[in-house]
RNA sequence: UCCCCAUUAGCUCAGUCGGUAGAGCAGGUGACUGUUAAUCACCUUGUCCGUGGUUCGAGUCCGCGAUGGGGAGCCA
């Protein structure tokens, strides 16, 4: 029976009796006794293993190669030394999986970019270890929390025929041939594909989940979102995972208030119960990170109006590169501005003007803006855009019409606004933005398995 | 997609004024009774990103391309 070393370590005494089995991530030998640092991906620190020249196999414990796969049977002992309070007493050592010098992975510190060329090695370093488990407990936390609220939990298709969510490009999904495909006046003919329409890849949920919203109330989906944009940035992948939690009977303040628990309660729950690597992100990765998450977990999130945001920016006695004026979107200099200089923290923009917003955002009563929300947080930026949807038909009609968006393709979404419309909203959160922010990594493609961004869809 | 920067040993980098390359780490061998990315001694390693040009001579200068990084746009 094998024991993982995190529960050995939160549960041993000395002199307890035990298998493990892990990789070596390096090994100090001496004449009498050989020291192996043993991970198996539980922990951040793994185990230190003493090994004796009363093993038979001491000689060739000693020429074991950095990355080789162990099974170790021993017992936990009080370490003698400063540096651990427990280490693992060998009795025998079985070498099950080899590792010689090309092992790419060398005892000391590389560099995120290479690290990204041999991603399928990356999850056994330090960095990546502690990434992965607070991806996976994060995941597990989402859902508890939604589950503690009586969220349902909704799949919505990966695959989709709307591509007019206004969300980002489409991922094609086809199964004509690309070389000759039938044509009809010139153009491929997509009567004849496989769902007899366009189809791609779903960049959004939302449209979807607002029609379970006015079921169940509140909901949420978590998966997997495709964007097929050209986008070559730290915060951009074209895969990535996406929350987006939608409530009926619901304003935007309410969606506001949602999403500032939300985060809080992800904040607090990354504290607590991944204090292990939280602790190692702030140490290794970003100093300073656990007093950040706390004040964020402790804060009131501020609440700024679009116009209000603009009004701030134009006083603000700062040059910024891009014209600052109602009606024009805010750039990145001006939501770094508006979050790091004149918040402080993390901070809503709410109500912008309805020309630079999505169709199905509903419109304030001014007539000018529409009731959407970003919250912007320092460092990553933009993690959460949501909005109210336009619960009125005829305005939603008119909306559409006005944009030059068919209504067809999307009678059912309209539908949902014929019958027993109410006021609802919702929005959605970037997960591996979410993780950045939490752990304090700085480049997408160093928070999500194996990235997928333009040019790049290795492993 | 646009702007800027980079590409030299397995990794991280230095390389002066244009004269055929060097360090640290990793790796190998040996030493060491307790190490923490062990330490000490010795040793190995090159398509200087590719391509075309300038030049007696190019890692070094110029053009083009590729790849990576940073910033911007798009957005989560």
């Amino acid at each position: 029976m094998k024991t993982r070393i995190s529960e050995l370590l939160a549960t041993g005494s000395a002199g307890r009796g035990a298998t493990i089995t892990g990789w070596a991530r390096s090994l100090r030998s001496s004449k009498e006794v050989a020291f192996i640092a043993l991970h198996d991906g539980s922990n951040p620190s793994g185990i230190q293993v003493v090994a004796g020249r009363t093993l038979d196999n001491f000689e060739a414990v000693c020429r074991i190669g950095t990355g080789a796969a162990l099974q170790i049977d021993g017992v936990l002992v009080e370490s003698p030394a400063t540096g651990q309070q427990w280490e693992f007493a060998a009795n025998t050592i079985t070498l099950i999986g080899k590792s010689d010098e090309t092992y790419p992975l060398q005892k000391k510190r590389h560099s995120f970019e290479y690290l990204r060329t041999i991603a399928h090695l990356r999850p056994r370093t330090n960095t990546f270890g502690s990434v992965f488990r607070l991806r996976s407990k994060l995941a597990h936390a989402i859902h508890r929390f939604f589950a503690d609220k009586q969220f349902l939990y909704v799949n919505t298709p990966i695959i989709t025929a709307s591509d007019c969510e206004g969300a980002g490009e489409l991922f094609r999904v086809t199964t004509l041939d690309a070389a000759a495909p039938p044509t009809v006046q010139g153009q491929p003919d997509f009567s004849q594909d496989f769902f007899g329409q366009r189809t791609g890849l779903t960049v959004s949920g939302q449209l979807e989940g607002e029609l379970f919203a006015q079921a169940f109330g509140n909901i949420y989906t978590f998966g997997p979102t495709f964007r097929a944009e050209n986008s070559n940035t730290a915060r951009h992948a074209s895969e990535f995972w996406m929350i987006e939690p939608e409530m009926a009977f619901a304003d935007l303040a309410d969606d506001a208030d949602l999403a500032e628990e939300f985060i809080k309660y992800l904040c607090r729950f990354a504290l607590e119960e991944c204090a292990d690597d939280m602790l190692f992100f702030d140490r290794q990765i970003e100093h300073g990170l656990l007093e950040r998450i706390q004040r964020v977990a402790a804060a009131d999130f501020a609440r700024i109006d679009y116009s209000e945001a603009i009004d701030r920016l134009q006083r603000s006695g700062t040059t910024f590169s891009y014209p600052v004026e109602w009606g024009l979107d805010l750039q990145t200099e001006h939501e770094r501005y508006l979050s790091e200089q004149v918040v402080g923290g993390p901070a809503f923009i709410l109500n912008y003007p309805k020309g630079i917003k999505a169709f199905y955002m509903r419109q304030n009563p001014d007539g000018k803006t529409v009731a959407a929300m970003d919250l912007l947080v320092p460092k990553v930026g933009e993690i959460i855009g949501g909005s109210q949807r336009e619960e009125r038909l005829d305005l939603l009609q008119a909306r559409m019409l006005e944009l030059g968006i068919a209504t067809e393709p999307l009678a059912w979404y309209l539908d949902s606004r014929r019958w027993g419309s109410c006021p609802h909203a919702g929005f959605g959160l970037g997960f591996e933005r979410l993780v950045m922010y939490l752990s304090g990594m700085e480049n997408i493609r160093d928070v999500i398995p194996f990235p997928r961004t333009p040019r790049h869809c290795e492993f």
